[in-house]
DNA sequence: GAGTCGACGTTATACGTAAAACTTGGAGGC
DNA sequence: GCCTCCAAGTTTTACGTATAACGTCGACTC
């Protein structure tokens, strides 16, 4: 019963069971058997019950030297996905012990340019995402065990990548447009450096430059609906012929689209057909409802999460990209035969 | 320089710089003036440079009794205005010292039912918002400091409060509407047991009701876009008067209340207005844009972690609560005379 | 020249836990 | 009767840090 206020230790739960603090903590940390008689575990149970005792978790990771806790790099919270990346991760963490500590991007947080400072953890490891590149140069300063998101596998030396199968996601864009008949197409493109927005524009060209008779435009946008509402008006006001189908890097540059086709007084589909890329919330929000690619937030996040605790397991991380699925809704049709 | 792979500790530099451990813990503490010599305190410095030295932040914390880390419990991560109060609260965190540490809903995460389980760090206070109320009674088990947001002033005992004026924010929702001459109202109200949604419910009703000739009926819905579709289409099918003005709880019920509105074949605003609260990205992609009730997600957080900042130092939080701006566009007018 | 004081350190200790190393009191074998 | 062995613990130590308490040396006072 200590001091009062003070938080009950180890030390007082041993008193009140009468043992020893080594008693306390082989019972509560499980490796009793075969050392402690079941009555005197089950009589310092009891007194940790009463006493509402808590290890102290400083103490233990100071003992262990670890500290079962990793940092997840995320380019913004107020993305949606990456929101969902994190909730899967924490899942996957929380059921192995773990906990997950956000480190959202320098510029979100402020000047703390040291993502140890900001998080104040110790850690164990690491997963971030290739969006948030910035950061990563100070993170390879400390040898932690990396795991990184949507990267290039090539690229990432040594590192762990999991990666969404993006590469999917874009043929299977391409093939239902030209399945509809599109043979001139608009990209509006991320222009933030990144591997996972490269692929698109590759996968696009190679899957529509195989058919005959097709052509692709590209319109450079940076990531906000303001910004691909400028780009596009920008884009089909040019001179040229009109694409009659836009593929957008995601689903809020595909809301910028929305937007910027309607001010010019086009309709879609029946116009112009609209896809994007991500499947928000925002997707199904938009009239008509986009077409678009589900990427699966929550896996992503799991299987980061799993990577991590393979590498520190000494483990070989899971291969295999995540599959993604082509959500067909109401922005695409065959184009009008004007 | 140690065993090689193991990070050095303040003994190591110690060593390097020819000094005792405690110089080391004085010069980097910044507690040597008039201690240590300004050349033996560089020479310090320098040493933990070289070695690349970071404090055990483990080991800190065990000596000093406290994490300088926060646990923000907040109802989910995908939720746009959530992510936002964490990015404000993280920014001043960092100002500060302290790290944020996420508790993002039990049913999001998984079986951890206990926070600080899933929360690995050793923790100083927590803020909560109210709408996390399920998480909130295991948390009064430890006598932590907290702060609640958005949480009733006079029921949330002795807990210091962080609240919005949402009283204003549907306040100006109400004149806005009457101004235009709108008189039957629809409120879309979420079926979440929050003093938030209380508040907004009340206040509309006081509002309304001062102008003679309105009348208030009120459609309850689950915050999912989904679930306001349903919801909306109910209400508006049902017998009786057409309201002309149609008030929701938030943005996503909005949404949804507009693909109801367009499934029925009514136009916005021609037909009927619509508002929504939160001003998230999501309100400028819907068309017409929708005139709503800006929430400033970050100042929450700010304010809540200046908030805790100030319990810790047995200082009396700031009061008062933080203004809305009334957003018009394009989804409220004037009701046709028809 | 004894006492005082400040500058510049050092030594020692505590934080709470986990686990290795040690103790003790029988039971069982031969 | 002595040795071995096991169950059921206890004692001790280390993790890395911050800081209280203690030294030491020279300069300065009177």
């Amino acid at each position: 019963m200590a001091r009062g206020s003070t938080r009950p230790t180890s030390r007082d739960v041993a008193q009140a069971a009468g043992v020893s603090q080594a008693a306390v903590s082989l019972v509560l940390g499980d490796k009793w058997r075969g050392r402690v008689s079941a009555a005197t575990a089950e009589r310092v149970r009891e007194a940790a019950r009463d006493l509402g005792y808590r290890p102290n978790l400083a103490a233990r990771n100071l003992r262990l030297g670890r500290t079962r806790t990793v940092l997840l790099v995320v380019p913004a919270l107020t993305n949606e996905f990456f929101a969902g990346v994190y909730t899967g991760a924490a899942r996957v963490a929380a059921r192995h012990g773990f906990g997950v500590v956000l480190y959202p991007s320098p510029a979100g947080i402020g000047p703390a340019r040291d993502p140890f400072a900001s998080a104040q953890a110790a850690l164990d490891g690491v997963i971030a995402s290739s969006m948030a590149a910035d950061a990563l140069t100070e993170i390879r300063g400390d040898q932690l065990p990396l795991v990184m998101l949507d990267s290039d596998p090539a690229g990432s030396l040594g590192a762990a990548t999991v990666n969404l199968d993006i590469t999917d996601g874009v043929r299977q864009i391409a093939d239902h447009l030209l399945a509809q008949g599109h043979r001139s197409f608009l990209h509006l493109a991320a222009d933030v450096p990144s591997w996972t927005f490269e692929v698109r524009a590759r996968e696009l060209a190679d899957r529509v430059t195989t058919t005959p008779g097709t052509s692709v435009r590209t319109a450079h946008s940076a990531l906000s609906i303001e910004a691909a509402l400028t780009a596009t008006t920008t884009a089909l006001t040019a001179p040229g012929p009109h694409p009659t189908a836009l593929v957008c890097d995601d689903d809020k540059l595909a809301a910028g689209a929305y937007k910027a086709i309607r001010r010019l007084g086009l309709r879609i589909p029946d116009d112009i057909s609209v896809t994007g890329l991500d499947d928000l919330a925002l997707a199904t929000a938009l009239e008509p409802e986009l077409t678009t690619v589900r990427l699966d937030a929550e896996t992503v996040g799991e299987r980061g999460m799993q990577a991590l605790l393979a590498v520190l397991d000494g483990r070989t991380p899971d291969a295999g990209d995540i599959p993604v699925t082509l959500v067909v809704r109401g922005s695409t049709a065959p184009p009008n035969a004007s």
